[in-house]
DNA sequence: GCATCGTTCAACCTCTGGGTTGAATATCAA
DNA sequence: TTGATATTCAACCCAGAGGTTGAACGATGC
């Protein structure tokens, strides 16, 4: 049935971010400001599929456009990138809490096995 | 005429993670091996749907899968995400010696006008 | 005014993504 | 064997992504 689920900032971020083109545009603009024909010179597409792009990272807000005269300045707007490295590095953190607990009860188990040295079935590590 | 370009590992990452249900089943995952159908339990669709999302998590190699029996356990697997994360580091360095760059030429501006202060045409900050 | 430049808008095409349902496959349990 | 359980495969639907071409539109420069 497609709910009209509005996608977060997340989504929007990493969907932007998920194309070889878009983070090549990126890339130039982290170079500093940079009139839309002069970003999309080096790449093999029309100018109109650059523009998507465009609006797709500015969607995102990953680049804010400044208009002057009859040219448009695109320039990289870091802070969307930050919240992604949060969100990655609370997944990371949680990840390794979880190795750490496990490696904790592992040396737990050894412990025990050490004091009881009756106990058979031993695990293989 | 969609030249088959093949998608490199951010594209592959990037887009793995750009999707709610996604990043909920990784989440769930960072807590330990999980099977498909537990996996899948709290979400409002079928559990095909779930499967093609883990699809796209393995081609990812977000997630891993181990055969035991008639049950699949999926294993998070955090290496995509250190790719991307160097990826946005690199970035973001980029952006910020920029502005570092830009930030010491003003100063050495402010300096050059402080030595000759017979200049009129000042710069607005 | 008029041509030109920088850019977007609009329409179209094809491929993919996310979802569905129904059937197939493999394993377990009796 | 037979039936239930865990999972995928296959076919389909619809919306959206990424690309094209052609026209429109607002500044600029004679």
């Amino acid at each position: 049935m497609r709910m009209p689920t509005t996608p977060n900032h997340l989504d929007q971020t990493l969907l932007a971010l998920a194309d070889p083109t878009r983070r090549a545009i990126l890339q130039r603009l982290s170079a500093g400001e940079t009139r839309v024909t002069e970003l999309a010179q080096p790449f093999a597409m029309s100018l109109n599929a650059v523009s998507k792009h465009i609006r797709v990272l500015e969607r995102a807000k990953l680049v804010h456009r400044r208009r002057e005269g009859r040219e448009h300045l695109l320039s990289f707007t870091p802070k969307p990138m930050d919240d992604v490295a949060r969100w990655m590095d609370a997944q990371r953190a949680n990840w390794s809490a979880r190795l750490q607990a496990l490696d904790d009860l592992l040396q737990e188990e050894d412990r025990a096995a050490a004091s009881a040295p009756a106990d058979k079935k031993g695990r293989t590590r």
